[in-house]
DNA sequence: GTGGATCGAGAAAGCGCTTTCTGGCCCACT
DNA sequence: AGTGGGCCAGAAAGCGCTTTCTCGATCCAC
């Protein structure tokens, strides 16, 4: 099939026989139009079957209706969840949403930023945790600021420390922390955290939140209590079993994944070694990602408004920069005990 | 912070004191330019911090870099991981994505594939089985015909009958008939179906390999077996409540729910009511999306290589139509038996 | 030393649209 | 009847870039 022209607006104008502009002004309903040159713009467009062409709109100043949702993963449940909220409200207010997954590659997200700003979208979120790495936010911060300058907007989910945009801020130290007391007082002492790249902030917070509280309880969280994995599933599984093999006999009574995704490894690794949760072990994530609360044993979390997050930041970017110093919104979790934990027996 | 005007390729040619025409040149390696005339661009571009405008690039007759990927939902795990696949191929290929999510609503899927058209992407891809329903048919056809005509790539994953396009096709059937000749051979003679609107292609036809291979054994799907809920964790969950409630009875020895998904909430509805799997009742679903085999227990389901239905879609749409006739990639599913079936007590 | 070939830089023509700006027409008012 | 003011269609000027096309400069061969 040979690819022929477009049907352009001058085509319509011309099989309509009336100027550009006066098609232009119909289709896009800018002035009054006399009537019957109104519909023969019409019939023309829909016999042609015309379609504008963005490019050239936008080109001519137009509108600009695209948002950039840049993540580290698309199938990630996490991602997943704060995608379909900003879905939601860039449909509502006619955007179109371009996702990029960055398979946790810092030079990529830099180069989705870079494609973004050439595709003078309307806005960029960037969601997930930064690297806590200075090359990282120089390189962004310099796509960044100038993308600003020109118009755009920026809005973040999770804490992008080095860069000054908007945030929308889940609580995961104060959601680990509460996590932690509870777990604290469900009677637990001995503990593992099964934390992902401590390059992430998200990491970080909750590793903080966490140990701090133990802390406050007189727990000491050491360094070997806490074992570093990729932050997913498979993740979970590995450090899981590491974790048994390293110590079959001093066991901790409860196992913290920082991430749900991470958990549900832990609990795979946890059944094929059959050690039965809670019984033998506690087991606890963080996010509340939809499907937790579908396992057997349903997993206690801190249970985060994930699709408000992804909404809550669509928002900021909508409603551009007001003032000059970045908002941010702080959106707390809450603890929500399942089945998976319980009394320590040991 | 006022919008100052973007940086433009006259702006650094000025700056380079150098004509439009060989700035142009030296940023997109075009045509050879004298080393001190290339430095001195080169320079002002990173000075100014400029970025193309790919409006400007793409109606100059430019390239087009970016594809549209149109699903029902990407926070549902089968889209997530089907546009995991898309992703990956479509960043090996320096293609940008822009992911919509339609919400099952047939209008919206439409509109998008307009807004596509418009943004003149390189290709279109269609995920999710199609609504068998004409009048739809005839809208989708009238958007995607012109749009192939100016020489765009369309290709869907599943079924999209009416519209002739490139298509992945899961075996839908072949898959569901190997599973209920599976689970015939594990004993079970009295089944029910948890199956999605029947609108739906994915439904039909898993319906029907389902029922005909049941029928091949002797055994009758009645009409009554067959509960049609929402495509969702929750409509699984509803139909799972709704069949217990109906016949405490004479419940089948086995359940079938169309997707994983589904199968998810009817795993936790058992569980509630105090049924344990398999021993009172097996389950099984389909897709094998990643999470169903850490579920306690495993899901038994049949496997779709869900990550390859996006690579190949992706792989066709960039490979363009080389002929008239659309092209078919069918990929086989394969049974899966895990922890949630067994031999029938009863 | 000169003609022809070669190379590379600049001028300019679009790409398809939006949006002034212009100017014709008709109506209302003095 | 004459004139000012609305209205609305058409002409034209960009938006920022790519890409001929043009042409001056350089270089080599004869």
């Amino acid at each position: 099939m040979k690819a022929r022209p477009h049907v352009t607006l001058e085509d319509v104008a011309r099989s309509a026989n009336v100027s550009l502009a006066t098609a232009s002004r119909v289709l896009n309903g800018t002035a009054s139009v006399r009537a019957d040159l109104r519909e023969r713009v019409s019939a023309a467009a829909a016999e042609l079957a015309y379609a504008p062409n963005a490019h050239a709109q936008a080109l001519a100043g137009g509108t600009h209706r695209t948002v950039g949702v840049i993540c580290h993963d698309v199938s990630d449940p996490y991602f997943a969840a704060i995608a379909g909220g900003v879905m939601r409200v860039a449909t509502d207010n006619g955007l179109l949403v371009m996702l990029a997954g960055t398979f946790r590659d810092p030079a990529r997200e830099v180069a989705y930023v870079s494609t973004l700003r050439a595709q003078r979208a309307a806005a960029i979120l960037l969601i997930g945790s930064a690297f806590e790495d200075r090359a990282w936010e120089r390189a962004m911060a310099a796509e960044l600021e100038p993308y600003r300058r020109g118009g755009g907007q920026v809005a973040a989910v999770s804490r992008h420390r080095g860069l000054k945009v908007d945030t929308v801020q889940p609580d995961n130290k104060g959601g680990a922390a509460a996590l932690a007391k509870e777990l604290v007082g469900l009677g637990h002492k001995r503990f593992a955290v099964l934390a992902g790249p401590r390059r992430l902030s998200t990491v970080i917070d909750r590793l903080a939140g966490f140990s701090g509280e133990l802390a406050a309880h007189g727990i000491e969280l050491r360094d070997d209590d806490v074992i570093e994995a990729a932050f997913s599933r498979d993740g979970g599984y590995e450090a899981t079993k590491q974790l048994l093999a390293g110590r079959k006999r001093k066991l901790p009574t409860c196992l913290f994944a920082v991430t749900d995704v991470m958990a549900i490894g832990a609990l795979t690794a946890l059944r094929e070694e059959g050690l039965s949760v809670p019984g033998d072990i506690s087991v606890a994530g963080f996010d509340d990602i939809p499907v937790v609360r579908d396992l057997a044993p349903a997993l206690t979390t801190v249970r985060l408004p994930l699709e408000e997050l992804g909404e809550r930041a669509m928002d900021l970017a909508i409603n551009g920069a007001s003032s000059s110093r970045p908002r941010t919104i702080r959106l707390s979790g809450e603890v929500v005990l399942r089945e998976s934990t319980g009394r320590p027996k040991r």
